[in-house]
DNA sequence: CGTCAGTTTGACCTAGTTCAAGGCCAGTGG
DNA sequence: CCACTGGCCTTGAACTAGGTCAAACTGACG
């Protein structure tokens, strides 16, 4: 997030993406009652079993939706890049049936339910642009089901890294092929549901083949169109329009 | 679907799980032009890449979404039982990014997008509980994410098992702890990310350790609980309310 | 200069895959 | 009424992608 935008700006901008807004409907999202905050890395801000009377617009950093197993593992469902709104279904959902938690240092703009569903209520096409980010996040949970069920190791990294690649680019915060990439190897290890010893190995082979540099939290896709070969990555599940 | 109930009653039904109608919203889903049709198992209903005009209610028959790979390999993303509206995302998504087909013969009642949207435009909640609906099958999906990604072949098997046969009892088509079960064991396999193989030599374990029986399309869940314990199956994310 | 989080490497192991061959049984046609 | 077919299930044997365990390395930071 740059200094010089207004928290409402990122999330018209996000709208904007998907319908042209009325002056009216612009007025109403800029009226929107948000509370910016500022959270540290690893901080979960709903949990299995809360019923939260909020819902974040993602504006900077990076938070994840996760699940954890009886038997301690702890399995990566989605990650949320600024512009997202990681919750949106609580909604309609009451009950949360993951935690979502930050990645990295992250900035939140929270809004309640109850100005959410007044927003709604009086402009429906925005509900439609919302319940649209809700139904592209149940495409990339019907990928993510592809990438954990039918890929081999080097194609699940490359295709997280394609996916994660595209949806920054779409929102502006890619500079050439490269991006700013805070997820561990450990992270991404309980995202594609390998072990981190593999994940490990998968990047080495990537560096070797010469179709990524990463290091220090820097991804560059040096070789981008063997990445999405290598995946078989093809973004029509991600919904964007251009 | 019984001779005795028109299609829009298991509509209602399915509807009124999750609200009280008032008695106009009820005569707005019983007006719904609503096409019954009869299909064949394994037919498409709609393609990768398809821009449908209508979706579908689906009456009787299993249905499955899933997604065809490179290299040949099929992925189910998600099992629709009677009662589902397994395509309502295209009212807002306007690209198929899936397939959509028929697991067994089926019986369908398709709904134009037009007659829909004027429905939730005049019934805004109506709207929101088709919202709902399409939120819970995000939710499903990134169960089956950690199915794929965190659970061995016991566990996923059982998993799925344990999901379909509660989704069943909430639309009340079991008999105790059986059910009928049209899914093949290939289908499993593709369901759940294993080789037919091992599918059949995990439900030959589960047959030894008398959890199930299966056979000629007919389950029965002949110790549930350990079935739930073995895939530590827990419904929230199902968000059935009872 | 020590610590700590994250990464890298090696050696060994196993859950699940692959290939291939039969077996079972319901439906069909002679 | 019986033989044949085809879809599905079952089993064995050999193989491999990826997991596990354990140790060492790197670099940022106090």
């Amino acid at each position: 997030m740059t200094l010089d935008e207004r928290p409402s700006d990122i999330i018209l901008r996000r709208l904007e993406t998907n319908l042209e807004l009325t002056r009216e409907e612009r007025k109403a999202v800029e009226a929107l009652p948000l509370q910016v905050r500022a959270f540290r890395k690893d901080q979960d801000i709903a949990r299995f079993g809360d019923r939260p009377s909020q819902c974040c617009f993602l504006l900077d950093g990076w938070m994840i939706r996760y699940k954890l197993l009886t038997n301690g593992r702890r399995q990566i469902v989605q990650v949320a890049v600024p512009g997202d709104l990681p919750d949106v279904q609580t909604l309609h959902l009451e009950v949360m049936d993951h935690n979502l938690g930050t990645l990295s240092d992250c900035i939140l703009a929270l809004v309640q339910h109850s100005a959410m569903r007044s927003l709604i209520g009086h402009h429906p096409r925005l509900g439609s642009a919302f319940w649209r980010e809700t139904l592209i996040d149940g495409a990339i949970s019907r990928e993510w089901v592809v990438n954990t069920g039918s890929r081999d190791a080097l194609g699940r990294v490359a295709h997280l890294l394609c996916e994660v690649f595209t949806r920054m680019e779409a929102v502006g915060l890619t500079t050439g092929k490269s991006m700013s990439f805070p997820m561990t190897q450990e992270v991404l290890a309980q995202a594609t549901g390998l072990s981190p010893v593999h994940i490990n190995r998968t990047l080495m082979t990537m560096r070797g083949s010469n179709l990524i540099t990463l290091h220090h939290g820097s991804l560059t896709m040096t070789d981008y169109d063997a990445m999405v070969a290598a995946s078989s990555f093809d973004r029509t599940y991600l919904h964007l329009r251009h």
